[in-house]
DNA sequence: AAAAATTTCGTTAACGGACACGGAAAATCC
DNA sequence: GGATTTTCCGTGTCCGTTAACGAAATTTTT
């Protein structure tokens, strides 16, 4: 019932603790022969180390690095609050933190970034906004033997070990069959987004489309004019659209910013009448859901992502541990007006990082 | 920025370790004078124990009891996985645990269970199905200097330090605001449930209500005789009133049973305009979902109320911490069709635990 | 075959806190 | 005032692991 312990491991293989600790930790300076031998022992005994006595234990610290945009949204506060959560916890692994940050989500700017880090510093990175152009940078990254995960945004095409982060077109999925059931399966909708680079904008707008098609044929989609990320635009390439096609009685938004414009717009025209189904807990979002003029909006729990990449990576680089898939995804939640105010609740922050949810 | 520990503490108040350790967990044998200087030390220096070093040195176990019915419900195999993980994790922690299990969910069975119970063989215990009866027994332990929490199902009345589990008012306002919409507002509905004893069915019930009466004018709720849990008087229930009411458009099921039992009847009359809400994720509930019986379910996620309440009831074991709210409120997930699988899926199973969604 | 370089491996001091032990000081008793 | 008990406190060992340090064994070089 005792605990298996290296010095237990290194009796019965006739060696000692330090050589048992090379071994299990393939560190070199062991032959082939005794690493073997102690490998099997281990096995036999059943050994699992003990993470705390590794960490009390470990002389160096693990430095990694948490690269995302600064911008003032609630969004990347969320994600930053994330990594504060994974720092306060971590630390006690002789885990240090560095946020790499940069002014916007454009792939470009991130990208000009990500080539001033050298990967010497780090022992990880967890990267979000990884646009098909920073491939090149985590390849680099990984190359010179630092592991790279995304969050949030993922880069499937890289070298990078893992993502964290939603499933996009599940959530468009989702989007849809909120928004048909809303309708009673029939209606005029349109879908606002960004429909440029970001990959998770594509996905979104990609399952949206799927559910539509297969699920609700009564359903007739009209194209809606791109608007970036820009809630204005989106505002005004809604209301433009309303004015010619006033039966429009649905609203898909794919992002953020769309969603906000969107609500604007119906707002304005005080058409209540319009369902609008749209991304992202703000202040903003909140008090249109709590008004009435959101139907409901899709969670994306950024807080949780910045901390699942942390946290995990941590893990690969200690143990050594891999997923067993490359793509971890953190559920979307749907959020109505009768659960909203649990999420907006101070304690909800509190509740987050408290109670793991 | 380096960690200050009990040796830095000890040198700035002129004393040794050994007596900053008896003053910071109020040991006896320090005298008020030095244990004063000792926590003023601590509290200047900012000093945050080490929990692996702490765990690393502690000689004894401590041992915590589990309590929920033994029940061959998928329910029941959550909590019980849930206590699983937990013991996987804080084993490290020279944590034990127990479960005390009892055949049904019967308020009686439990009671006459937990009386055999003796307080000094535990150092906490997280108990289920704490009816009115348990109140008693509760107030035992918790006299004999035992630390009780609950969980999934509270005991507002007795000395528990905190609950653990879903808003069940809450998730009964979703309910109705689900329903609600998927009918536009108006027809007729009825709620089928065990309207006994246990308190989440009848705060559901309430919830729902509420929300009808407030929000839903035009929905007009029919009453349906009681069920027990028992899926198919919830069957025959539904059946007959159908027969009755044969433009019932909406069921709202406070339970797992009388879910399944209302699935079970508008199947068997095959009125696929039904719109049934109802609660839990099983095989059977799953299906009807997959195969659009079921309009929507609201998961209760069992595996995390578990292990929620075990790692919180260590916490406050070993660290004196006690939350700033009695009931803490693990979030009621919404399910449909389109997010069904990401819950059904073996991965999932796997995500959660390695997740912590 | 001796010297040098390299590989392998045992020993040991941390890491930060828990707790047992025993000594010194203070308080109580006769 | 001396003996005894009680209170208070410093020292030291231990928990399981890491990693530095050398010593010994082996291989390579000259």
């Amino acid at each position: 019932m005792t605990r298996v312990t290296l010095k237990m491991i290194a009796e019965k293989a006739g060696t000692s603790i330090g050589t048992v600790d090379r071994a299990l930790n393939n560190r070199d300076g062991v032959s082939g022969d005794s690493k073997a031998r102690v490998l099997q022992v281990a096995e036999e005994l059943g050994y699992r180390p003990n993470k705390f006595a590794s960490a009390l234990g470990r002389k160096k610290t693990i430095r990694i690095g948490a690269a995302y945009p600064q911008e003032p949204t609630d969004f990347y506060h969320d994600i930053d609050r994330g990594f504060d959560k994974a720092l306060e916890e971590l630390q006690y692994y002789g885990v240090e933190i560095e946020k790499i940050r940069y002014r916007t989500q454009d792939p470009e700017i991130a990208r000009a970034r990500l080539c001033q880090v050298d990967p010497a510093d780090f022992d990880g990175l967890a990267i979000n906004s990884a646009g098909a152009l920073n491939v090149s940078e985590i390849d680099r990254f990984v190359a010179a033997g630092t592991p790279v995960v995304t969050f949030n945004t993922d880069a499937p095409d890289s070298r990078r070990l893992f993502y964290v982060g939603n499933n996009s077109r599940q959530s468009g999925l989702m989007g849809a069959e909120l928004l048909s059931t809303f309708l009673h399966g029939q209606g005029n909708v349109t879908i606002l987004g960004n429909f440029s680079r970001a990959t998770p904008f594509i996905e979104r707008f990609g399952g949206f489309c799927e559910y539509v098609q297969l699920e609700a044929p009564d359903i007739h989609i009209y194209p809606c004019s791109e608007c970036l990320s820009e809630p204005g635009l989106a505002a005004k390439s809604l209301t433009d659209l309303i004015a010619r096609v006033p039966d429009i009685n649905g609203v898909f938004c794919t992002g953020y910013s769309s969603t906000a414009g969107a609500l604007q717009a119906v707002k304005a025209l005080n058409r209540r009448d319009i369902k609008v189904v749209g991304y992202d807990l703000t202040e903003r979002t909140a008090t249109a859901l709590r008004e009435g003029w959101c139907a409901a909006l899709l969670y994306q729990n950024p807080y949780r992502q910045g901390l699942q990449a942390a946290r995990l990576l941590v893990r690969h680089i200690l143990e050594g541990w891999t997923p067993p898939m490359p793509r971890l995804h953190v559920d979307t939640r749907i959020i109505l007006k009768t659960n909203l105010e649990s999420y907006m609740d101070p304690q909800y922050e509190w509740l987050q990082s408290n109670l793991e949810q």
